[in-house]
DNA sequence: CTGTTAGCGCCTTCAG
DNA sequence: CTGAAGGCGCTAACAG
């Protein structure tokens, strides 16, 4: 059976007091560095391996993060995952992975499944924009902080891009390039940032003293089958658009999918995109296969790894300041919670050197 | 504070003992079903939620399976994920992912930490051929079940795809068609996987009475990078093949980025893929953007939730033999192990329907 | 600097 | 069917 850490204080000829105190440099007493070693040794040879759930129990802390994702079959989400889980393991934190598939009732189910394991902390992208149950878990002491998506009501810390921006730079650039008549393209308009992309191509079309036409603005999902259905309904109406803004890389295959459709492939060849409507996208984010989109003119591209860094040391940081504010309450009574706290990673736009249609226009 | 089952057993008038037999259904006593809605009226009134730490340290398992990836970032796996996560939650198991980040060392860090943390049982991705520190944690009795890739040294389960069957399916559908001029692209030859997709295509060659080429049998790699390295060196060569066959998506990814490259559009525009050799691709691992890849012909493509599900199963069946083994052995000192099982789950195969080159060249 | 002691919250024989 | 009691392995006072 596992050796415990009385056999390792019996083997070394001191108390399990020593012992642990040697197992726990961080919030211990010192030990003399005799001591040390022979307690290290003799944990070595007996081959002790920490319990952690017995820790767990004791220092009601699991070092354990929690990360809701809505959804694992993601590439973003999964660079952000790889930069959260780099953190926390610089950290010495353990990361815990889960999908809501994107439903906020698993979400509620997943998440309160976590707060029972007693995580020391939560990371979430939300599935939808109702946070109350996120609200509410926080209100209660769990530290939070939401990414890439903020939520309805207002007290959650949060790490995301800057979203607005990004389709402002992406627009821009499309009518510097002599694009007047831009649509924007999907967007669930309860997800914040939906909301924020397409603020930010209305914004780029004032500045530019463009009028929106109502009919460009083609709201209705985040997925590849919204993409696919949207430009259909678009490119054959009366007033068809010659360039369009994706408001993610789902809807951008969808769209290049459509277009690939309409070319006529399917049913007669031809020269590649050929009989399609010549149209040219713009795309948030960005993937090892975007040179391959044949439309694809630019992309504005998020910064995934970094997110998911800054996310794990925000969360840290609040887990902490948690630690710190219960200390503090047991002592005098107070506990002042810290403002909100909404970070925003800067996007960076490109120009897609390899898009085929796009080449092939110019 | 959390409640405890103390206030709960107060609160409904009965013994803790009661209350924990209420909360634990599966392996307790009978409860008077009066007295187990009493319990449970209480519990839910006062909010009690359970320690899962402290039930961890009582009864030395918690309920939790950890799933090592080489990387967290990529499609396939987390397509096994998903199927892991579905099959882990209905039945009761929560999963704890972690990435090897592709190192071997990583790996045995990640482990090593994960044992630590009594998961009950592991599924791993193996990040290189050498298992000896998979196999001693197994034969020292941690459930384990590999995932997608075997490991040298006979000695542990796994679920993986039947990849020799899939190229060489691939193989022969590109024979069927005519070709006979084919190689066979990427592949770092310690991976099991890209052993068995070698042999397949071997196989599927020699049934056709066709000689190999030495030249055209290109290993090196399962990255981007190395499709595109390895297809630059196969085209110039004095005998350039007519067809390929990619040993992943990835390196499937490279081939068809050196096509567009070397078809010159980044310097002087032409029609799509015009100026490059007309080559057509058959690959392992479908996406939702394989029809955008112009070359591909042939996708044969994995079942990665089923994959993740039957996993997923296997290891809960490999937890549970365990708790009984142990039974059996106090009993008795007898514990038979069960013999070694791989199981192989079928891939399908099909044309794409959408692929530029290959459309514009039938 | 080190040892003694008293639990953390739950489960599980063993009695009743 | 239910209650009482003794830990699981570790940590955090409190003494020494």
């Amino acid at each position: 059976m596992g050796k415990t850490i009385r056999d390792v204080a019996d083997a070394a000829g001191v108390s399990t007091a020593t012992v642990s105190r040697v197992m726990a440099p961080e919030n211990s007493r010192p030990v003399a560095n005799k001591t040390r070693l022979r307690v290290m040794a003799a944990a070595e040879k007996l081959g002790y391996r920490m319990n952690h759930a017995a820790r767990s129990l004791k220092r009601r802390s699991t070092m354990t993060v929690a990360v809701v994702f809505p959804e694992l079959a993601n590439d973003f989400y999964m660079d952000v995952a790889e930069g959260i889980e780099r953190e926390l393991n610089d950290r010495g934190y353990t990361m815990l992975m889960a999908s809501s598939l994107n439903s906020i009732e698993e979400e509620k189910k997943r998440i309160s499944m976590l707060a029972d394991r007693m995580v020391d902390g939560m990371l979430i992208i939300p599935a939808g924009s109702r946070g109350d149950h996120l609200q509410a878990l926080a209100n209660r002491g769990m530290p939070m902080v939401l990414v890439d998506r903020l939520v309805e009501g207002a007290g959650l810390d949060a790490v995301t891009s800057d979203n607005e921006e990004g389709t402002f730079l992406l627009t821009k650039a499309l009518l510097a390039d002599g694009f007047k008549r831009i649509a924007f393209v999907g967007g669930e308009i309860t997800l914040s940032a939906a909301r924020e992309r397409l603020s930010g191509f209305a914004r780029a079309l004032a500045d530019a003293g463009i009028r929106q036409e109502p009919s460009w603005i083609c709201l209705g999902g985040m997925e590849v089958e919204d993409g696919y259905r949207l430009t259909r309904t678009l490119l054959e109406s009366q007033n068809p658009p010659e360039a369009m803004v994706a408001v993610n890389l789902l809807v951008h295959l969808g769209m290049e999918r459509r277009l690939l459709d309409m070319s006529g492939f399917g049913s007669r060849g031809g020269a590649f995109y050929g009989a399609a409507p010549r149209v040219v996208i713009a795309g948030f984010d960005e993937a090892r296969y975007t040179p391959f989109l044949p439309a694809c003119r630019y992309t504005a591209s998020q910064d995934a790894v970094g997110m998911g860094r800054r996310a794990g040391q925000r969360i840290i940081e609040k887990i902490q300041e948690k630690k710190a504010g219960r200390f503090e309450s047991e002592f005098s009574g107070k506990w002042t919670r810290a403002a909100r706290q909404i970070i925003r990673l800067p996007v960076t736009i490109s120009r897609s050197e390899s898009g085929a249609a796009n080449k092939a226009a110019s």
